[in-house]
RNA sequence: GCCCGGGUGGCGGAAUGGCAGACGCGUCGGUCUCAAAAACCGAUACCGAAAGGCGUGUGGGUUCAAGUCCCACCCCGGGUACCA
């Protein structure tokens, strides 16, 4: 016998494999398509436990498919733009590029380490011109359907990245990559309108039952669509407020008086059968509580909403109101995120027409009003609102109380209440769930709440009259792609004096990222005068190009399309093999792109699917998202904290299978993992101690070492049939787990059929199985059942033992899964537990087709005495299981 | 605050409403050995000498039977956050 040597066979198997061609795909074949994908990942040099997760998992379900007869698609690639290549060139004064194509060469050789099984011919690497083409290609596509807009707005602005980021990429006010505190300015970006997509996007998360609820709910969160009404408030004319200084104030007929226009908005425009007015200024609000509108005290402006100034310029408010602006511009956005939520504000001297009850109410400015959510403008309900509540308790506004639980004091005193008697409540917070509204005029008595017929009467009443109508708000941005940044995707598109911002045509495409670029002396795209300067497509003139690149997370929104045609050269690939392919029938990769990249990716897809090229709606059929592999604190592995873990000395020292093996045994994989080598030599040693069960089982044992261990006596025929019985339920079992993505408990239950082969060859000598030409046989296949089931998570002991020990041609690979017969699994007897009132007193042993009947007269024998005087009630049997006996 | 997860031995973790703790790690005992390692065998939730009792975050409930279902609550992790 050979000793298991993992540090001989795994490369040299590598070798065989990557010779034989074995896991590259074969078009031709007409075996059902799958494609098995793991998240492509950055070139940062080492690979880490994450990957080992992450990679192995896609590995073991690539592996899996191929063996239960599919034709696997299983690529690997880079995403390869991005800042950290460009740090690193600056630090070590070189280029990015090699940087970067040095990281690849350095993590696909640890790849091939592990043993995963990629088609290395369909390598897509980002950076890489023959890719990025076609991402500009896709980026001209988008900006013809309309869905590229160049705009000046407040933006995310990274100083350390000295780059805007996207919404999405600002956690907690910090950036997602260098966790420096992130800054709002003032710029021209570019953007891509995926808020055009945010009803599909959110609508078709229920399409995909393949994925977690929880990266769905997430999503759902993120694009946060609030079904509501917009109201239109009138600016009272500065010269007609009468009461200034007294806050919320009774009816007015604000609504007849001639008003002027002010600086805020377009004039409203009059229907032709009006008597022609003078124009009005109308501030319009989104509420999804339209029922409460009774309870408006109050009116607030965020600080950013633009014309405050004009508002308020020359009044004795202007200081006040003008100090407050500047102050909340001075807020970053990490300490909002951190809950420093002490709301201020200012009184604008101002007013308001409330359109359902013509009340004029003071306009305030207030810092708790989100700039860039709905109009930037609401009504302030304080009754009702916690936020307006705690706003209108530290300015002394009005809380009028419109809304109330039955159960409340006030309630039988204002349940028919139209009228408004009760102006003020001592209440320690807003009511903001559904209730019955009161002094709310003819609403009152109606239900009220968000989507409640209250709330539906008000919205139509605002509509009868012109005031309002039905609509929805999102949360989701458009996505802001342009980065002041030199490592990524040249946006195609030219400025010129003339003919403004244009398309850099088709055919010119690539525009190739310049490589004579000193970016430690500070040279970028902007200040490179050879990239910049060129001329105008259009008019022939000098112009210059655009000098930002892409976000690199447009690099990775459909990386995996180009996968099913990775050498295409006249399109980003062609429909009919995207086709063919997608969706990805299995995705895997971190939880951490549950919004990012996933997000990103169903965009793309929707876009590229109503322009032609794809015939599907979603690109991820079924999602796994592994959990997280952290230290043994718990905290997350990173370079900064000196925690991470380097596969490759335990590979060193216990080989690749043992590596893979142990971190699909430690949990589920949708788990978090807290990394602990403990356990990792048990893996070793279990490898070891099957590998020699299947020497002896292939009669290659030189020593007959396992059955001379036995020290029970046993009987030999016993075992074997339990072994029968156990090879059949186990394959069942490893076969349901691997479709359940359970391959921990997969790999116990092989353990389990180990341990009662363990059994079996002890108490059957080599001498007596080689005699015995059934037993050779039975021999032979539980041999080969166990390196099949093996195949999959260890991919190298189980080809070793496939060829050279079974002496099978060709590759374990390449076998068909092992079938199992439910008929066998089954056992001629069964131990059952008898319970008397559920505690177990007694075991039988029954015979596994034994009538009910008997079972239970064999049960109430074996707890004879522990019944004895008292009357049985009842005695349930559960065939297989128990017996429970009722007694009174 | 809101939305997701999750709380089971010394540890990682198993359990379609049906014997809680599969499988593994660790620990203890044993075989082999001059000895040790390796390998192999056995034990191992807790209390108790035993009979037995008691056990899946807490408190209730449904059920012949609850880790699993229902109600209330506590704690931990993740996401999100003045989103009107």
């Amino acid at each position: 016998m050979k000793p298991y040597n993992p540090l001989e066979i795994e490369p040299r198997l590598q070798k065989v494999w990557a010779a034989s061609g074995q896991d590259c795909v074969d078009e031709e074949s007409d075996k059902p398509r799958r494609y098995v994908l793991e998240m492509f990942p950055y070139p940062s040099g080492d690979i880490h436990m994450g990957h080992v997760r992450n990679y192995t998992i896609g590995d073991v379900m690539a592996r899996y498919a191929k063996m239960c007869g599919f034709n696997v698609l299983h690529p690997m690639g880079w995403d390869a733009f991005g800042l950290p290549a460009e740090n690193a060139a600056i630090k070590n004064h070189t280029h990015p590029a090699k940087w970067t194509y040095e990281n690849i060469a350095k993590q696909k050789a640890s790849f091939q380490r592990m043993g995963f099984s990629y088609d290395w011919d369909r390598t897509v690497v980002a950076c890489d011109p023959e890719y990025y083409r076609w991402g500009q290609w896709i980026f001209l596509k988008l900006w013809e359907r309309g869905l590229v807009e160049r705009r000046n707005s407040p933006v995310n602005w990274c100083p350390d990245c000295a780059t805007v980021l996207a919404n999405e990429q600002v956690i907690e006010g910090k950036c997602w990559r260098c966790a420096s505190p992130v800054e709002k300015r003032d710029l021209t970006q570019w953007y891509f309108k995926i808020t055009d997509y945010a009803d599909e996007l959110l609508d078709d998360l229920e399409q995909l039952k393949g994925w977690p609820e929880r990266v769905k709910q997430q999503q759902a969160n993120w694009i946060g669509r609030s079904e509501g009404a917009s109201v239109d408030f009138v600016l009272v004319p500065s010269e007609k407020i009468s009461q200034v200084g007294e806050g919320f104030c009774g009816a007015s007929d604000g609504l007849d008086d001639e008003a002027k226009c002010t600086s805020l908005h377009e004039p409203k425009s009059e229907s032709a059968d009006e008597v022609p007015q003078k124009p009005e200024t109308v501030i319009t609000v989104f509420t999804t509580r339209a029922d409460t509108l009774f309870g408006c005290t109050f009116f607030v402006l965020a600080p950013e909403y633009p014309g405050i100034h004009e508002l308020v310029h020359g009044t004795p408010y202007e200081e006040e109101v003008m100090a407050l602006v500047e102050a909340s511009k001075q807020v970053s956005a990490v300490e909002r995120a951190q809950g420093n939520h002490e709301k201020h504000g200012a009184f604008t001297g101002r007013y308001v027409i409330n359109p359902i009850n013509g009340e004029q109410v003071p306009v305030w400015v207030a810092d708790y009003v989100v700039a860039d959510y709905g109009t930037g403008a609401v009504m302030a309900v304080p009754c009702g609102d916690q936020r307006d509540f705690e706003f209108a308790r530290k300015y002394h506004l009005p809380i009028v109380p419109i809304i109330l639980p039955e159960d409340d004091p006030l309630y039988p005193q204002l349940k028919d209440e139209q009228n408004r008697v009760v102006t003020e409540v001592d209440w320690e917070a807003a009511y903001a769930a559904e209730g019955i509204l009161v002094q709310s005029g003819p609403y009152t008595g109606l239900v009220g709440g968000k989507h409640s017929p209250g709330e539906e009467a008000v919205v139509k009443a605002l509509e009868e009259m012109g005031r309002g109508h039905r609509t929805v708000e999102f949360r989701l941005r458009d996505w802001l792609i342009s980065r002041q940044r030199y490592w990524g995707n040249p946006i195609p598109a030219i400025h010129c004096p003339t003919c403004g911002v244009v398309p850099v045509p088709e055919e010119d495409l690539p525009v190739l990222l310049p490589e004579n670029i000193d970016l430690a002396a500070g040279e970028t795209l902007a200040t490179h005068e050879e990239f910049a300067k060129c001329t105008c497509p259009v008019c022939g003139g000098p112009a210059r190009r655009e000098t930002d690149t892409m976000d690199t997370f447009t690099c990775s929104s459909w990386y995996y399309m180009r996968y099913t045609d990775p050498h295409n050269d006249r399109a980003p690939f062609d429909s009919a093999k995207a086709n063919a392919w997608m969706p990805v029938d299995q995705y895997i990769g971190g939880i951490e792109h549950a919004i990012l990249h996933l997000l990103y990716s169903r965009f793309f897809t929707k876009v590229l699917r109503d322009m032609g090229m794809l015939d599907f709606d979603e690109p991820f059929e079924n999602l796994l998202c592994q959990g997280m592999v952290k230290d043994e604190h718990g905290e997350t592995m990173s370079k900064s904290k000196g925690n991470v873990i380097a596969p490759e000395d335990m590979i060193a020292e216990y080989g690749a299978d043992a590596v893979r093996a142990y971190i699909l045994f430690m949990a589920p994989p949708d788990k978090d993992l807290l990394w602990s080598e403990d356990g990792l030599a048990g893996l070793y040693k279990f490898l070891n101690r099957l590998w020699r069960q299947i020497y002896d089982l292939a009669g290659q044992a030189e020593d007959d070492t396992l059955f001379q261990a036995g020290r029970k006596p046993a009987d030999a025929q016993a075992t074997q049939k339990a072994l029968l019985r156990q090879r059949h339920r186990v394959v069942g079992k490893v076969t349901d787990d691997f479709a359940r993505n359970n391959f921990n408990t997969a790999i116990a239950a092989i353990m389990e059929l180990s341990n009662t082969t363990g059994d079996y060859l002890r108490a059957n000598s080599a001498e007596s199985r080689a005699a015995n030409e059934d037993l050779r046989a039975f021999d032979a296949e539980i041999a080969e059942t166990l390196v099949k089931l093996m195949a999959p998570i260890a991919p190298h002991w189980a080809d070793e033992l496939w060829q050279s020990v079974l002496g099978r041609d060709g590759s374990v690979h390449e076998q068909p899964w092992p079938t199992w017969d439910p008929e066998l699994a089954k056992a001629d007897e069964v131990e059952l537990a008898v319970q008397v009132n559920g505690k177990v007193k007694a075991r039988i042993m029954v015979d596994a087709e034994a009538a009910e009947e008997d079972v239970r007269a064999q049960a109430l024998e074996a707890v004879s005495q522990a019944i004895e005087g008292k009357e049985v009630r009842k005695a349930i049997v559960v065939p297989g299981r128990l017996v429970n006996i009722v007694v009174g």
